[in-house]
DNA sequence: GACTCGTGGGC
DNA sequence: TGCCCAAGAGT
C-alpha cells in the first residue's frame, strides 16, 4: 500500500448492499441482522463448504436437501457415511464431503456441538482453509475477519489496477483486502464484497456503470477493468482413457463398487472397471457375456478429458463377483452416483 | 508453488 | 466444440 491508492469507503459498500443483497437460503438479509437476527453457524459453515469452487445455483438444491434432512450440525455427525456421500453425490469435489462429516463430528464430539469463533481455532477443522474460515468468523459472528475468494481477488485487482497475475499477485490482493475490512458490520460487509463480484464486478462485462465503487477504482479510471485480474496460462487437458463394467443381475441388481477413499470420485459408488489412462486394460468384475455398447460415456473433469468403454451383461442369480457387491434395484438410485457415473448408467439403461 | 480434485453454465 | 469460470482445500 503506498500513498495515492484508491481507498473506496466500506460504508458506500453495504449502502449499496441494503438495497441489493441477494436473497440467499443460507443468508440472514441486511435488515433482519440490524434487527438482532444472528445466522446460524451450522447453516453458514455448511453453505460455505458447497460454495468452495462452486456456484450459487447449484449449491441451492443441495443446502436445503441437506438441512432439511440433517437440521444441526450433531443431527450431521450422526449420519452414515453413505448417506452423506449419496446425498453429496453430483456436486463435485467430494473430499468436501468426506471433509464435512469429519469436521460435523469433531465439532460435536471436541465443541461440544458449537462451532469455534475465532479464526485460528477454525482453521483447525477438516476442509476449513483460509477462506471459509474467514468467512464463518465474519458471516456468523459478525468478527472483522478479511474473506479472500476469487470475487474478492477480482475486485481488488480492479480497484487498485493490478496487472501482475494470479497467483502470484494473492498476497497483495490479500494486503488490500485487508486494509478495506471494516470494524463494523464485518458479516454484512463480506458478503458484500462478494456479491459485488458476482453481481457487477463480474469476470466478463462488468455493470461499472452500476457499482458503488466507481469513483475510487483505478481500473476504471484507465479502463482495464474487463482484463483483470490477469492469470497465468493453463495447460490445456490431456485425453485418458477407461473400461467400466455394468452387470445387472437377473432380479434387478446393480454391480457397484465403493471406491477408495483418496483420489478422484473417492469414497463415491462407482462401476468397477480399469484405471484411466492412455491404454487400460481390465478384467470382468464378474463372470458373463459381457457386450460393449456402442458409445462411450464421455466426461470432462478439472484436469483431464476421460472416454470410458462400457461393457453390460445380464447375470445370473448364483454368480459371485470377484470385485465390488449387488446393491438391489429397490435400494439403488443413479442420482446417489457421481455424474461420470451416472452417465455410463443413462447410456448402458438406454441401450 | 505446483498438482489434484467435479460439475454445469455461459459464450 | 472448447475454454473459462465458480464463496478453495489438501498434499
Amino acid at each position: 500500500m503506498s500513498p495515492g491508492d484508491p481507498m473506496p469507503d466500506p460504508s458506500d459498500l453495504l449502502e449499496w448492499y441494503d438495497r441489493h443483497a441477494r436473497d440467499l437460503p443460507w443468508r440472514v438479509p441486511p435488515a433482519a441482522r440490524k434487527a438482532g437476527v444472528a445466522p446460524d453457524p451450522y447453516r453458514v459453515w455448511l453453505s460455505e463448504i458447497m460454495l468452495q469452487q462452486t456456484t450459487v445455483a447449484a449449491v441451492r438444491d443441495y443446502f436445503l436437501k441437506f438441512t432439511a434432512r440433517w437440521p444441526t450440525v450433531t443431527d450431521l455427525a450422526r449420519a452414515e457415511d453413505a448417506d452423506v456421500m449419496a446425498a453429496w453425490a453430483g456436486l463435485g469435489y467430494y473430499a468436501r464431503a468426506r471433509n464435512l462429516l469429519k469436521c460435523a463430528r469433531t465439532v460435536a464430539s471436541e465443541h461440544q456441538g458449537r462451532f469455534p469463533t475465532d479464526h485460528a481455532t477454525l482453521l483447525t477443522l477438516p476442509g476449513v482453509g483460509p477462506y471459509t474460515a474467514a468467512a464463518i468468523s465474519a458471516i456468523a459472528f459478525d468478527r472483522p475477519e478479511t474473506v479472500v475468494d476469487g470475487n474478492v481477488e477480482r475486485v481488488m485487482a480492479r480497484l487498485h489496477d493490478e496487472h501482475q497475475p494470479l497467483p502470484q499477485s494473492k498476497p497483495v490482493l490479500t494486503r488490500y483486502a485487508e486494509a478495506l475490512t471494516p470494524d463494523t458490520r464485518p458479516g454484512d460487509y463480506a458478503q458484500a464484497v462478494m456479491d459485488l463480484g458476482a453481481t457487477i464486478c463480474t469476470p466478463r462485462s462488468p455493470a461499472c456503470g452500476l457499482c458503488p465503487w466507481r469513483s475510487d477504482c483505478a481500473a476504471w479510471d484507465a479502463g482495464t477493468a474487463a482484463e483483470l485480474p490477469k492469470k497465468s496460462p493453463k495447460k490445456r487437458k490431456p485425453t485418458r482413457f477407461g473400461i467400466a463394467y455394468l452387470a445387472r443381475r437377473v432380479d434387478g441388481a446393480w454391480l457397484l463398487e465403493r471406491r477408495p477413499e483418496r483420489g478422484l470420485l473417492g469414497g463415491m459408488l462407482g462401476w468397477p472397471g480399469s484405471d484411466w489412462g492412455d491404454a487400460p486394460f481390465e478384467a470382468p468384475p464378474i463372470r458373463a457375456e459381457w457386450k460393449a455398447l456402442p458409445e462411450d460415456a464421455r466426461h470432462t473433469f478439472t484436469h483431464f478429458h476421460l472416454r470410458l468403454s462400457l461393457r453390460t451383461a445380464l447375470v445370473p442369480m448364483d454368480r459371485t463377483p470377484e470385485r465390488g457387491e449387488f446393491i438391489p434395484a429397490e435400494a439403488f438410485s443413479p442420482d446417489d452416483l457421481p455424474t461420470l457415473m451416472r452417465k455410463a448408467h443413462a447410456l448402458a439403461s438406454k441401450g
